[in-house]
DNA sequence: CATAATTAGGACGTACTATGTCCTATATGG
DNA sequence: CCATATAGGACATAGTACGTCCTAATTATG
């Protein structure tokens, strides 16, 4: 699976955030409006402030708020902070990983698609999605 | 992870049969010659037959051959012969898996790059490989 | 200052999928 | 008949996805 649900999530949390742009918006909050499961929200929202995508005030009246403008905001950006990046193929990742990699004609094939692939996620902005 | 070791090893085992048409190569040969297990090689192979990709002959001096020229096969025809139907996400594959898929605005992002990498799947063929 | 509301972080549990192995049945050339 | 193959199912193992829970740390508000 290329899109993991958790990234789903994210960009979901994302899109919240983006409507609701004055103020913090509560993890449970966003967890009910958007469906997701509270606890694993919570997880998601960690990983998305530590790359800096959003920014949490603690505390009473806390929560999370954008960090920029959706417009500058990807969906590759959303998918490598909650998954890392994205990866077609163990292959295409770790060269070690391939005991036939140096004779391998399938793997530019890979290569390729990965950078296609990451071309059309940096395309795609929260804003577009509004 | 869009493309598994299966589909991996499924590609090799092709490529290795496009370049030994003239006679069937057992699936001991071609695990050797490949770099896989044997016994998980064997799963792959069944798949490869059923989907009409690979004839096997069976008994001694039997093993298995192309069902068609090189140029005939694609990536995407390997892939889904072992794998099903590429999955980028759950929710691009299965409506109902998503509970918000009727108002989502990211739902046709992932049609739509699931149909272009589909189609490159497509325009790689064996016979291009080679 | 006390309290309720909130985020931060780690440990843990569960279920599914990827990756294989193994055993038995079946076919076939020599 | 027997050695060599494929066919197919049941089973085993490890890793990842998905999610819960508990304990801090922080802060607005009465």
């Amino acid at each position: 699976m290329l899109i993991t649900r958790e990234t789903d999530y994210a960009i979901r949390t994302v899109l919240y955030l983006a409507r609701e742009r004055e103020r913090p918006a509560s993890a449970a909050e966003i967890a009910r409006a958007m469906h997701i499961p509270k606890s694993f929200l919570a997880k998601i929202l960690q990983r998305l402030v530590r790359s800096q995508l959003l920014i949490s005030t603690r505390g009473a009246a806390g929560g999370f708020q954008l960090a920029r403008k959706p417009s500058a905001i990807s969906l590759l950006s959303v998918m490598e902070a909650v998954q890392g990046p994205t990866c077609i193929n163990v292959c295409a990742i770790q060269e070690n990983k391939c005991a036939l990699s140096a004779s391998c004609t399938v793997h530019p094939v890979w290569v390729e698609m990965r950078k296609d692939i990451e071309k059309q996620l940096q395309k795609q902005t929260i804003a577009g999605l509004l």
